[in-house]
DNA sequence: AGCTAATCGAGACGGTACGTCTGGTCTTCCA
DNA sequence: TGGAAGACCAGACGTACCGTCTCGATTAGCT
C-alpha cells in the first residue's frame, strides 16, 4: 500500500515519512475535483506541498499513484457479525457499495482497471492491493457460517476456491455494473434482492450438482 | 452509431462515405496496438488516411470516437435457439465473452465507462450504443423461455424490468469482472457453474419471495 | 538570418510572418533583463505572445535562437566615407564598440561563441550569420582606400585574404576584449590608440616584408 | 586561486587538502568531455569521488568553480630569454595559443568570461586569477627589452599603463579571436605576422605620436 | 457554365502536461 | 566538525497531444 520502498538504505537523508500520506490524500482529493483524465501528478505534487521529484521519486507514475490511493479506500470494509449469512451479505456489499459510490473511488478504480489491461504489473499491483486483499471478507463470512451451521464444511479444497473466486467475480461484478455502468444506487433494496439471488443460486448449485 | 450528423445539408461538397468505417477501424486497430491511453486522434487519423480536421468535424473527441467504434463490436451478439433457457444462456454469455476477450474491446470499453463517470452525456451515448441495445437479449431470452413454458410470464412489469436490469448487472459485470480483474478466460466450464447459480438463484427467488 | 526553412511547402497552414521579428526582438529584451544563463525560451515565448512550440519549430535551441537574435544588430554596421582610412577605421570600430557595449549584444554574443566550441554547426551559423557577414566592412574599406591612393593595389589573393582575416581578428579581437574581458569602454580615446597602431603596423609591415 | 575560505577556522576535523586539487582537476577533465554548459556540479562531485556538499561548501557555484580550474592553466606561461623582443613575444603568444587550444580552456574561459558581463564579482575574480595574474609578462618583456635597449624607458607612467592595457587587449584579443571564432590555429607562421604587426605598430606609434 | 457552400489534405497555432534533469539546500549517520 | 549519501524544493527542459485555425484545392447541387 505504500510507495515502493526500492531498498531499505542505511545512509543518507531519510525519505520524509508524513509526504507519502499527504501525496496520496491529495491524490484523492484531486480524483474527486477533477477526475482521472484531468488528474496531473503536477497539480497533485503542488496539493500536497511537496516538489514533482518526491511524487516519482516513489511512484513509477499516474497508475500506480492511483491504485495507492484508491487502495487505502478498501481497507474501510469491515464484516460485523449480524448474526446470518444473508445479513452479513448484505452489509458488506452495502459497505461495498457505500464506497464505490465515492467519487474518488469511482474515478479511479474503472480507470486504473482498464490500464492494467495492457499493463501486467499494474495489474497484478491491482490485485495484491485491493482485490487478493478484500477476499479475506468472502473466506470470514464462509467461515462464520459454517461455524453457524448455515454451510457445510467444503470438502474439495479446489471446488472451494473456485468457489471463492465465483462469488467474488458475482459479487464485485454486479455492484460495480450497477454503480458505474447503469449508473444507479445500489441501495438497501437492490441489494437484498441481490443477496436472494446469490445466496439461493450458491445453495442450490451446492445441493444438486 | 454514426457519426454525429449536426444537420442534414442539401449544399455543398458531401462527406466522404467511406471516412466513417475507415476511421472507426483504425481507431480498433490502434486500440489493439496502443490501449486507449496511449491512443492518439492524430495518429488514428493518420492510420485512416484522413486530416485530423475531417476526424474532428465528425466525432467530438477520443471518448465518443471510442465508444461507436467498440459498439459496432457487441452487434455480434446473437441469442441462437438451442433448446433450454440454460442452453441460450451459456451460449449468449459465451459470445460475450469472447467479445470481451478481444483487446479492442478490452482497452477501450473500461476506459470509456472511466471516463463517463464524471461526463453524462458519454455515459449517456454508451448506454445508448451499448447497454440498451443489447438488453434486447435478455427480454428475447426471457420471452422465448415462456413460449416453451420454462418461465411464467410476468405479473408485475415493474417488477420484471427491475429483474431484467438485475440480470443484466449480474451477467455483464460478472463476465467482465472475471474477464479483466481476475484476468482469468471465462470459458465454457466457468460459464456452466456460473449460469447454474445465476438460473437457480433467479427460479429460487420468483418461486419464494 | 531568419528562422530555417525547412522546406518551402506550398500547403497547411503557413507560417505567422510576425513571429519571427516578435521572438527575435524577445529574445534581445530577455538577454537585456536576464541574460544568457537565465534566458530560458519558456520566458521569450511568452514575451513574443507565442508558444513554446511555434519557437522549437523555427529554431532547434537557445544558441540559435541568440545567434539570430544578436546577428540582426550587427546589420546596423555602416563605413560612412570619412575622407581618410585613419577615419573610416576609426568610424567603424566606434560603431562596433557601441554595439558591443549594449548588453543584449555582450550577453550573447560569447555565450555562444562559448557553446560553439563543441558544436560545429552552430560556429558555421555564427560564422555565416554575424563574422563573414561582416568582412565586407573589411573589403569595402580596402577598396575605398586603394581608390583613394591610400593602398596599393594587392598583387598576391592569398596573402590578401590572410590580411584581411589578420585584421578581422586584430579589430574584433581587440575591441571584444576590451570591452567584455577588460570593461573598460572602447571610447574615442582607446579607439584612437588602437587604430593608430593597427595601421602604423599595417602599413610597416606591407612595406618591409 | 584556491576555493574561497570564509574564516580560518582552528577547531573540528580538517578539510581534505587533496579535494580540492581531485575537484579542479575533475572538473578540467568534465570541461574536456562535456563543455561548460552540459557540466554539472553533481557530475564533477562524482568524478572527484567527494560529495556534493563538499563542493557547495568550498566553491559559491558553478563560475566560480570553472574559473580557478581554468586559472590554473594559465599558470604555465613562461617568459624564457630568447635573445630579442620579437621573439620574446612570439615565444609567449605561441604559448598562450597553445593552452587556449586546448578544450578544457576553450569550453571553459569563454564561457565564464560570458557570464561575468552580468557578475561583478565573477569578472573581479577572473581579472585577479587570471588576467592581472598573466600581464606580468608584458611587464617583464618590456623590462628586459629595456634593458636590452630595444625599447626606451617610459616617462609618463599613465600613458606606460595604457600602453601594457592596450597590449594585453590586442594580444589576448588576437589570438582568442583566431582560436575561438575563426577557429583557425594561431600557428608559427600567424604569430610571426602577428608579431611583426605589433611591434611595428607600437614602435611607430612611440615614435611619432 | 458559373456560383455557392461545405468538404478535404496539410500543417501551423496557443495551450498544457509530461517525465527528466540540474541547482542548491537540508538532514541523517559515520568517522 | 567534516564528509558521504541522498532526499528535498524549485523550476527549466524539450516533446507530445490537444483541439482550433487557416490555407489552397475539390466536389457536389443549384442556378
Amino acid at each position: 500500500m505504500q510507495s515502493r520502498t526500492p531498498a531499505p538504505r542505511a545512509t543518507g537523508r531519510p525519505r520524509n515519512a508524513k509526504a507519502d500520506a499527504a501525496i496520496l490524500a491529495a491524490t484523492r482529493e484531486a480524483l474527486v475535483e477533477l477526475g482521472w483524465s484531468k488528474l496531473t501528478l503536477g497539480d497533485v505534487a503542488m496539493r500536497a506541498g511537496v516538489a514533482k521529484t518526491t511524487l516519482y521519486r516513489r511512484w513509477a507514475g499516474k497508475n500506480e499513484l492511483v491504485v495507492d490511493a484508491v487502495a487505502e479506500l478498501f481497507d474501510e470494509l469491515r464484516l460485523p457479525d449480524r448474526g446470518t449469512l444473508a445479513a452479513d451479505i448484505e452489509g458488506v456489499v452495502l459497505q461495498f457499495a457505500a464506497i464505490l459510490a465515492r467519487p474518488e473511488a469511482k474515478s479511479g478504480l474503472m480507470a486504473v482497471v482498464a490500464e492494467s489491461i495492457r499493463d501486467d504489473a499494474l495489474r497484478e499491483r491491482i490485485r495484491e492491493s485491493i482485490v487478493d486483499r478484500q477476499k479475506r471478507l468472502v473466506l470470514e463470512g464462509r467461515a462464520r457460517a459454517q461455524r453457524r451451521g448455515e454451510l457445510p464444511a467444503e470438502t474439495d479444497p479446489g471446488e472451494a476456491a473456485r468457489t471463492v473466486d465465483l462469488i467474488f467475480d458475482v459479487v464485485a461484478g454486479a455492484v460495480v455494473h450497477r454503480t458505474l455502468v447503469s449508473a444507479e444506487p445500489a441501495d438497501e433494496e437492490w441489494v437484498r434482492s441481490f443477496t436472494r439471488v446469490l445466496l439461493l443460486g450458491l445453495s442450490g448449485a451446492s445441493q444438486a450438482p
